[in-house]
DNA sequence: TATTCGTGGGT
DNA sequence: TACCCAAGAAT
């Protein structure tokens, strides 16, 4: 009968984390988180802020560089914004370097270096939501807090066959979590689910048989578990078009310009583009009259929330001219912050023109 | 509350 | 190909 169904506990989830915890560069492992041990904030946090959607593959080289960089937070907060954002490059969501930054310099203004230890004191850092706070608060300091994420969402969706759509289901999910959180090892708790959430109970294809929850999981009993969570549709994304404009000069530098400090891009550099327009109409205004010359095909590139395609056209144009930009020789792109965007465009143009830029 | 923030990989 | 999704936050 169904009322044999066992309760989902968290002793059920430790026991299966003692024994296959992922080893990740920012974990304590729980032979010792066992034992009370707890991972460095610094790095805790470091680790999170970098992991807010984005995946575990992706943040590891760039955890590692940072780290070595920047060994300490008054390391990061001494360093210039400029070379944190260069490092961030590529890792997408530019905000989070700013407001790393930033906390880093508040940690170590107002805190002397440390971080707070409390969920409520951490959520007033930049950078800092609700998951970080609750995350940090319970990896790096063993406090009782329930930080959820998309994969703990899932679990719970599953788990409790919560066929409710998101996200207005997120405060019903976000209950279950709070409500099997244990007051001891929380954070191992959280990270369990994560685990278990990243590689047994998949969007897709979960491996139910190696759950150490199957037992009492109602949307595998009940034939749910691919369909969960459920998602309300999202609205289709826009289309933009624009042309981008690259301006070489005599010895081969080219043009690249600084997009505004906030919003798309925010503080990246870019080869000049005129005006993102909606689909069937963009002018093509060149910045300056010269000999331009369009290059076949297109540079593609998908954001969140819109398309963008862009023609480019090159021309050498005179050197004395910046249009508010920067020339800057090829060789040394890999010393600014680059958008894939941008790498995008670079790309394409060498695959047309070369390096001889003529 | 709803948008606006990147990017890479999987299917 | 097109879509989904990933340790979300800020506005």
């Amino acid at each position: 009968m169904f009322l044999t169904m066992p309760d989902p506990s968290a002793t059920t989830i430790l026991e299966w984390y003692d024994r296959h915890a992922r080893r990740l560069p920012w974990r304590m492992p729980p032979s010792r988180s066992r034992r009370g041990e707890y991972a460095d904030p610094y790095h805790v946090w470091l680790s999170e802020v970098m992991l807010q959607q984005t995946t575990v593959v992706t943040v590891g080289p760039y955890f590692r560089k940072f780290l070595a960089r920047w060994p300490r937070v008054e390391d990061l907060a001494a360093a210039d914004l400029d070379q944190v954002l260069t490092e961030w490059a590529g890792l997408g969501y530019y905000a989070r370097a700013r407001n790393l930054h930033k906390c880093a310099r508040l940690v170590c203004d107002d805190h002397g270096g440390r971080f707070p230890d409390t969920e409520v004191g951490l959520r007033e850092l930049p950078g800092i939501g609700p998951y970080t706070a609750a995350a940090i608060a319970a990896i790096a300091f063993g406090r009782t807090a329930t930080p959820v994420d998309g994969n703990i969402e899932r679990v719970m969706a599953r788990l409790f066959a919560v066929e409710a759509p998101m996200p207005d289901s997120k405060p019903v999910l976000k209950s279950h979590a709070v409500r099997l959180t244990p007051d001891d090892r929380a954070g191992d708790y959280a990270q369990a689910v994560m685990d278990l959430g990243a590689t047994i109970c998949t969007p897709r294809a979960p491996t139910c048989s190696l759950c150490p929850w199957q037992a009492g999981c109602r949307a595998r009993a009940e034939g749910l578990t691919e369909t969960l969570p459920r998602r309300t549709p999202k609205a289709p994304r826009p289309v933009r078009r624009a042309v981008a404009y690259w301006m070489t000069r005599r010895d081969g530098h080219v043009l690249l310009r600084r997009r505004p400090e906030t919003g798309l891009l925010g503080g990246m550099m870019e080869v000049p583009s005129g005006p993102w327009a909606e689909t069937p109409d963009f002018r093509d205004v060149p910045p300056v009259a010269a000999d331009w010359r369009l290059l076949p095909g297109l540079v593609e590139h998908g954001f969140t929330h819109l398309q963008l395609e862009l023609q480019v056209k090159a021309a050498r144009i005179d050197g004395r001219t910046t249009l508010g930009g920067v020339w800057i020789p090829l060789e040394a792109f890999g010393d600014h912050a680059l958008p894939t965007l941008t790498r995008k465009v670079v790309r394409h143009v060498m695959a047309h023109l070369g390096k001889g830029t003529r």
